[in-house]
This record gives C-alpha cells, structure tokens and sequence, in this order.
DNA sequence: GTGAGAAGTGCATTAAATTGCATATTTAAT
DNA sequence: ATTAAATATGCAATTTAATGCACTTCTCAC
C-alpha cells in the first residue's frame, strides 16, 4: 500500500464513522492541512502521524509479509 | 504497530534473508544511518521511506480495520 | 440560486526526518 | 586473544514533513 491507497482506506473510514476533517484534526491532534494531505494521498506522512490518525478511526497499520 | 514493532519485523526479516544492513542500504537506496535507525526503532520514518525497505525485502505495508 | 459548512490549495514558517562521516561497540570466526 | 566485518551512535548539514493562515472550490440543504 503506498501513501494514495492508505489516503484512500482513511478517508473512507472518516466519512464512514460521519465525521469531518476538522473534527478528526481536533481528535487526532494532527494538523488539517495535514490530515487533507493524506487523504488525498499528497503527503508522505510518518509512522507516528499516521498512527494518530489510525487509532483515532479504529484502524490499524501492519508490516507483514506479501 | 508502532515503530518499535516495525523495525523489528524488518530487522527479522533482513537477517532471515542474510543480508547486511549496508547491502538493503544500498539496494533499497536508503541512508544507512537511517535503515538502523528504522530497525532499532529509533527512527519515525516516512511511509515513502518504508516502502522502499519493504519492496525490497518482500514486505508490506497494510493499513485496515483494527 | 443562495448561503453555509466542508473540503481542498498556495505559500511561508517551523519542526523533524534523512543523510554522511567519523567513531565506537558488538559479533563471530580463527 | 586477535582480527575483521557488521552493527550502532554523536554530530552537523540538508531535505522534507507538519503546520497555520488566507483563500478558493465544492456540496448540499433550503
């Protein structure tokens, strides 16, 4: 999975759960601009940034074997 | 999974295919320093910067519901 | 079709990741 | 115990992610 695709399962997850990206930002802690950025898959963003955001969306990151 | 648990996957990974850290270093086109750091888990890396590890050692990276 | 809230963009600043290099430490073979 | 290769760390420089703000665009409900 590369930076669009995860942008993709968490955005979906974040209109799914019916909340804005604002409201997430507040969550989460991350900034909006950020946030925006990942969703769209126009970041690079770090392990624990997406963590953030991926605990606050019940979703989680795994490294495993393909 | 965190960073902590992450490069320890890569780490075990790496050493299951036996392969120096310099070599992935080089083969990957990753920093040196910053492939150790990754292992040891000192390290916040960019989902781009995983990426390149993971391809080259048969991983991936998958984010979904918790 | 207006208005309001949500989402996305450009830009400048700040914080942090990435890197190389020199050096230390660990590991493993002889 | 020596040695050599592999692994780890401190530090400084460079690159890039993260952020805020102002502004634009999109999307619906009315």
């Amino acid at each position: 999975m590369n930076g669009k695709e995860i942008g993709k399962v968490i955005k979906e997850r974040r209109e799914f759960l019916k909340i804005t990206q604002k409201e997430l930002s507040d969550i989460v802690g991350v900034g909006l601009r950020s946030l925006v950025d990942v969703e769209n898959g126009k970041a690079n963003p770090t392990v624990i940034q997406l963590n953030k955001i991926c605990n606050a969306l019940g979703l989680k990151i795994e490294v495993g074997i393909k």
